[in-house]
DNA sequence: GGATTGGATAAGTAAATATTATAGTACCGG
DNA sequence: CCGGTACTATAATATTTACTTATCCAATCC
């Protein structure tokens, strides 16, 4: 029983008559007889009385008619559904980011969500180092890093360039400070986050360089902690720009420039190269393309090589 | 988008692989690539990412996973359906009977009803000289007749042998006559069923053959409203046996044997020759045969030529 | 980095499904 | 009642579709 005998067998029933239907088959007479020949053959029933001038269902047929309907509807609906996917007007997109990144997506999703409204999304919220596996394992289709993930099947998009801020206490002396070198620092307490990462080592670096003595006396797990641990004056941080904008803006942080200290940070999609993206992360990526092009930096679409 | 395709896309989905999806289905490797490879082309869709070592559903794959699923279900409650009728679970018997044949109706469907439960059963009421067309026209796929239909196409079946009944009332004289001849009637008022028939003629014949005047006062349409008049002591009235067993079982009529008036109606039933019966035509055909042998006489299961 | 597993592709073959041609059967009108 | 018309079945043939074998290529495992 294939969906061809089923057409058939509609035509025959509704036309009344086998030459009628392959007509409007556009089909021949013999290949209507022989599908539903076969057709009954197979169910082991007559489905036509054609004693008749014209061709009329038995019980059997009558029955399989009413099932032809729905089945031929149905698989209009599937097809439907299908082209759904690609009109962006049914899916869900599964997201991987972490805390840092997350600050990123939202300036993103806002756009994502006008232009495709049906589409689901799902952001996992990850650590930063396993955001990368969570990609490879389809756990999610699309991560957002802050750091250049390894891997020959990993395509990295750079999206956003944040800058480093040193942030501090509106009443700390910093804060109405012209000019603050980093020698100015020897003395403050920095608060780190407690996770190694690159650009701790380029910080340790910097001042090392300057032959400054770091005192990273507190090592907080989250940003949140680190920002409230600053704004209550028990030191200074180094952060993602994008991490304090809020705070900053509402003076309960105060940035201070440091010119030894202008450290830049990508934030990055991260993609299986291989896999075929679905419409939806297609999409995702497009509204990402056209961010760049419309508000400019630190927005950005930069494809970089694997490594 | 066919059966075998959907069946193909499961066995893929759920083996997460094509190689022991081809296993599964008994097919060989590149037929399954080939299958997807055709059903992703008609889509304008990728169903699966091949891109990793284990075969994986890409959304638009799920979505008309799916499908095929609530398809694959239908189709086999369809063939399930078919077998319903087959198997006598599943169906409806259209028959076609009058006032009187209908009481040989009656004494079938108790019997037919045991042995199929699940048939419904639609009775025409028709008038006898309508019941041949409808049987030939399919409004009904059998009628119950007392006369033989003319028609090439039409396969007659005699089935009951009634014999006419002479009935008066209780308290009419001749209830109590030990032998009545037919000259004996010649002073009572018959009662006669409006409608011309073979056997009216055959009664005139017999009285006008004893040269006994018959009297034909009253005609009435039916045949309920006889047995009310003769009830009523209005006069006599030879009926169908089977349309006064009740009346005669109760007291109410009197059945006054009379030799010269023995008349032999059959009761016959009908079918179009060359269209193909259904399963529930068949088996009340069947039971009727049944009777016949079980029963005997006056049943039976004659079949006529055609005139 | 070679072995293994799994999928794609190409060419050839088998099977299914179409077509043309023709014969057979109901129904209609003179 | 009989020939014309309308319709379906059947046979032979052609075409399309789907499957198999053989081989290649990519990803993963050890």
């Amino acid at each position: 029983m294939d969906f061809t005998q089923l057409e058939t067998l509609l035509a025959v029933a509704e036309e009344k008559g086998f030459s009628r239907a392959a007509a409007r088959l556009h089909r021949t007479q013999p290949a209507v007889s022989q599908t539903i020949h076969k057709l009954e053959g197979d169910l082991g029933e007559l489905l036509f009385d054609r004693s008749s001038r014209e061709a009329n269902l038995t019980t059997a047929g009558e029955v399989l008619c009413d099932y032809a309907r729905r089945l031929l509807k149905l698989r209009s609906e599937a097809g439907s559904a299908i082209q759904e996917i690609r009109n962006l007007e049914r899916g869900r997109l599964q997201l991987a980011a972490n805390e840092y990144t997350c600050l990123y997506l939202l300036r993103v999703l806002d756009r994502f969500q006008r232009i495709c409204p049906q589409i689901g999304i799902t952001v996992h919220r990850s650590l930063a180092s396993k955001i990368p596996e969570e990609v490879l394992e389809r756990t999610v289709e699309i991560g957002i890093l802050s750091f250049h993930p390894e891997g020959e099947h990993l395509r990295t998009i750079a999206v956003y360039t944040d800058e480093l801020a040193l942030v501090v206490s509106p009443r700390h002396p910093l804060a109405r400070a012209r000019r603050v070198t980093i020698e100015d620092l020897g003395a403050e307490n920095f608060i780190a986050h407690n996770v190694p990462s690159p650009l701790r080592r380029q910080v340790i670096a910097a001042f090392a360089k300057h032959k400054t003595p770091l005192n990273m006396g507190v090592e907080l797990p989250s940003l949140e902690a680190i920002k409230r641990c600053v704004s209550l004056g028990n030191g200074v941080a180094l952060v993602p720009g994008l991490t304090v904008e809020q705070e900053i803006a509402s003076g309960e942080l105060v940035r201070v420039p440091v010119e030894a200290l202008r450290f830049e940070r990508h934030i990055r999609l991260v993609h299986r190269k291989r896999a075929p993206l679905s419409h939806a992360a297609a999409a995702f990526l497009q509204v990402v393309r056209d961010l760049a092009g419309d508000a400019g930096e630190p927005y950005e679409f930069r494809v970089e090589r694997s490594v």
